[in-house]
DNA sequence: AAGTGGTCTAGACCACAAC
DNA sequence: TTGTGGTCTAGACCACTTT
């Protein structure tokens, strides 16, 4: 374990970099099973308690989860995380109802320049759009354009492919991509026309505007998003301490 | 440490609730020192590994904070945590400009019934009204609504009394009042006539709306505060993963 | 029965802060 | 020097899961 540079640091956060890495260069999916701590206690020459702390650590991080008498795995990325999950009726105390989502559209078209350039795209290349209303009970909540890259999920342009809800089981699955960590940003607008029709409220009113940059392994970023929904159906609550 | 009912409660937790307890019924305030680990373990007829782990615990959820050398404290209410935090030129990085507070307004007036139930009062109580506008640069970003108890600010309602921009220091201070815990909701609306001249910004505008419940000790609410913000100012970035 | 994680203990040694 | 927290080890015993 002295492989990691021999400085001042714990030697419990070696064993975490070394868990990580492991991850990282793809020996491990999320999912998969790590090895148990007296493997890696002796694979690393420390002792169990040292792995114990360093794999608490990444619990707490939610890098990993654990069941007792079956082992420690890699986690799945948690969108119950998701800023989404504060659109709610009214402004019931934080319950997020259950969203349903239809697909209103799919095509490959060019993309805007911008959103090109964040994929790591050059700029006006032909990416996959997709566009869905998001719905509690009967009622239009949502609109979301997702914007993808085409060679990542070639052929889901085509309506013979259901899209689930959550789209990202299907990509994983069918692609073997999987969705290792996203990033939302949260602002406010006025609804354009467009969208003002689309959700069924009035012009000038208020909508909530979540941007997600959606990764893959390597850091590869694989997919845009852009959820606008209504504002008075959404209220995020924190507590301070 | 066999008081807490022996249940199939971990030693550990217990031992967490033991040091909840205490802070709670008043013998520990925010900034104190608690004992040392020693110390707990023979108070408790434990061993030092399990209060260590209780403690460790109580800091990962910044109940506690320690210095090495020191000892271990109890926590001052974190407001860096507060969604405020997010309001920023433009949409850089999640990074927080320094925002300036001026009072606008300090009043002792009949407050509104929704806001006296809040507080735990009886409708049409009198409360102290406090209004501020906060600045980055010279900017004006947001309007803030504070109502107070008056019976635990007494005299704050004059305008000798200076009111930094954290008014939370001031009231633990000059009252021995902390605030030890929040409880934040976000959403958005558009900006009113009032609130559109306020800010210098159409009518019409998207505005971000916090209110917030600020509570002492015994779970006992002291202030409700509303604070209006302008939304083209205002992001607010998360991680998934 | 064997293997996994979960709890608890006892003790050594180090780093930092105060006196 | 003394007392604090921080790291690391070794080992016992328990609870859960699979074979």
């Amino acid at each position: 374990m002295e492989q990691y540079g021999d400085k001042h640091i714990p030697l419990y956060k070696r064993v975490e970099h070394h868990i990580l890495n492991t991850i990282e260069e793809g020996h491990l999916v999320p999912g998969d099973l790590i090895p148990s701590e007296p493997q890696l206690a002796e694979q690393l020459n420390v002792s169990q308690g040292t792995v114990k702390k360093a794999i608490e650590n990444l619990v707490n991080e939610k890098r990993l989860f654990r069941h007792q008498g079956k082992g420690t795995y890699v986690s799945r990325i948690d969108f119950n995380n998701s800023l989404f999950r504060f659109f709610s009726y009214g402004d019931e105390t934080g319950k997020g109802a259950r969203i349903r989502k239809t697909v209103q559209s799919r095509e490959l078209k060019q993309g805007p320049a911008a959103i090109c350039q964040t994929l790591g795209k050059p700029a006006d290349s032909e990416l996959l759009y997709i566009r869905r209303f998001g719905y509690i009970q009967e009622e239009p909540i949502l609109v979301e354009h997702c914007w993808w890259c085409p060679d990542v999920v070639p052929g889901l342009e085509q309506d013979s492919v259901h899209i689930p809800d959550l789209m990202y089981a299907l990509v994983v699955e069918k692609y073997g991509v999987p969705v290792v960590r996203a990033e939302e940003t949260l602002t406010a607008e006025i609804a354009d026309p467009a969208t003002a029709s689309m959700l069924g409220i009035a012009e000038n009113s208020p909508v909530v505007v979540l941007i997600r940059h959606a990764y893959t392994r390597n850091n590869k970023m694989i997919e845009y998003r852009k959820t606008v929904g209504r504002a008075d159906k959404f209220s995020y609550k924190t507590e301070i301490r």
